[in-house]
DNA sequence: CGGGAGGTTGACAATCGTCAATCAGAGTGG
DNA sequence: CCACTCTGATTGACGATTGTCAACCTCCCG
């Protein structure tokens, strides 16, 4: 740590401190890493699937999305991201982008050489530890929405999506956990969930009239009765992997297995 | 390494030689890590979801699925693993387990302490860079799925589903890629793909009767014309990662986008 | 030979998609 | 300040992929 580390990096410093306990060369090593900060406007792309990729890249403000183009041009989002978010560990340690990233709203990124990155894992176990975490926890979401996706219907989806990010948002301290600004449309929560537009937007009005949520203007949120919210969207957090205080909001729905299931 | 070192762990050195290029103390490295085999039986549990996990586990015989249970009982399996897949690492190293793990068959497996793998990964960096690549890769597959089950239809989904489990079989040397035997159930079929066991059997029919693939006894699948399939399914095996000689069966579906998408 | 798991098939229901029109709000330029 | 435009939200009518229910069949195994 020589002179004056710029601070740049510090939302992935916060994000990984999240996962291990780094010390202050742990934090100093982070933010050290050769980076170039760029602002891409709404709709950019930080990488498209079939690209070569030998950078990393940190989502320093904004949000973006991963996403995959199927036969017939349908899109799956797979992944949404945050303030501090490692977009790109996934696409740039395997060399080919297997999907695309592209940000929602105009948003700051670093991108970081993938070898300076696998670099510091390695001198240093700790921060190692905490990004590999990291992709394990993202792996983790994965498997949770192939379920919410391949399992649940519209109604328990869409709910459970809501639920995912007021946790999300609360733990990256961009908002309260009951009331937030979602950053999506329809039709990218639609490209989230595996519906179409028109049901999700029939699926939101009936949460409205439920009385789960209450929508004002523009996208914002708010949960009307979290439990009842969770409990419809059959939301339990850990998958999410978070500490132990803050999955307090969850409902844990016990698992019922279906009878003479081999 | 020491004397005589076990060779049950063998399955996993190959399976790791293929991310990385390991040297012989590497190879021995990971043989000498400490290991309790064990048989399990068909249906057997790996992990329950919800379980404290300080241990990883290797498959070495036999198949394996990760499955979630959702609210009411239906079962979503989020990933299929073969001989030689570390299945574990996922929940271990995260503590608790967010998915069951099960074998479908009489399975050999090795169960090996997480710590003890934590400690090679970095005391070996090219070990832990082959781990962490197949975590990755993992993952990669999990969004693949995602996009599987939220944006094709059933017919597309289980040519897919019967693409990959061919070109892994034979990248895992268990058999030809045109010519398997398939370890599952329609029902578990069913889980994979978000549908239910009635109507995959009504699709494998369908991908019978148009000479995509053959059914003979049991559960053995023929695919009668890899490239007709593979277009059928919108297979590309990018996903997977594989070393460039290896998906040459593929065909390259060229992403249309649909018009007009932000 | 009986039992059971899994595979097949038909009739019918429903969730969700498609198509298309209309509406609401934000930004833009004259 | 006000048309104009564009994106996104909303709604209705209709259609289809997929689910449900239930029966029956086939094979394997003790």
């Amino acid at each position: 740590m020589s002179s004056e580390p710029s601070l740049v990096l510090e939302p992935m410093v916060r994000r990984l401190s999240y996962w291990s306990k780094l010390n202050a060369d742990d934090r100093g090593a982070i933010l050290d890493l050769p980076h170039r900060a760029k602002l891409l406007e709404r709709h950019g792309y930080i990488v498209r699937e079939g690209e070569k990729v030998s950078q990393s890249c940190v989502l320093l403000s904004g949000y973006a999305i991963r996403q995959k183009i199927v036969a017939g041009g349908a899109r799956q989002i797979v992944a949404v991201h945050m303030k501090g978010d490692l977009v790109d560990l996934q696409n740039s340690f395997l060399g080919t982008a297997d999907h695309s990233v592209q940000v929602l709203t105009d948003s700051q990124i670093a991108y970081i050489p993938a070898e300076a990155l696998k670099k510091l894992a390695f001198d240093r176990p700790t921060v190692g530890m905490a990004l590999w975490l990291d992709t394990l926890v993202d792996a983790s979401v994965f498997r949770e929405w192939i379920a919410n996706v391949g399992r649940r219907d519209a109604h328990t989806r869409i709910a459970h999506l809501l639920c995912e990010f007021a946790l999300r948002l609360k733990v990256a301290g961009l908002g309260e956990a009951t009331e937030y600004e979602l950053p999506m449309t329809q039709e990218q929560i639609a490209d989230c969930t595996g519906l179409t537009p028109v049901h999700v937007n029939r699926t939101l009005k009936a949460l409205e009239v439920e009385k789960l949520i209450e929508r004002r203007s523009g996208r914002s949120v708010t949960i009307g009765d979290w439990r009842k919210l969770a409990a419809a969207g059959d939301f339990d957090s850990t998958y999410l992997h978070l500490h132990e205080n803050e999955g307090a909001l969850t409902v844990r729905t016990p698992g019922v297995r279906r009878p003479g299931r081999a």
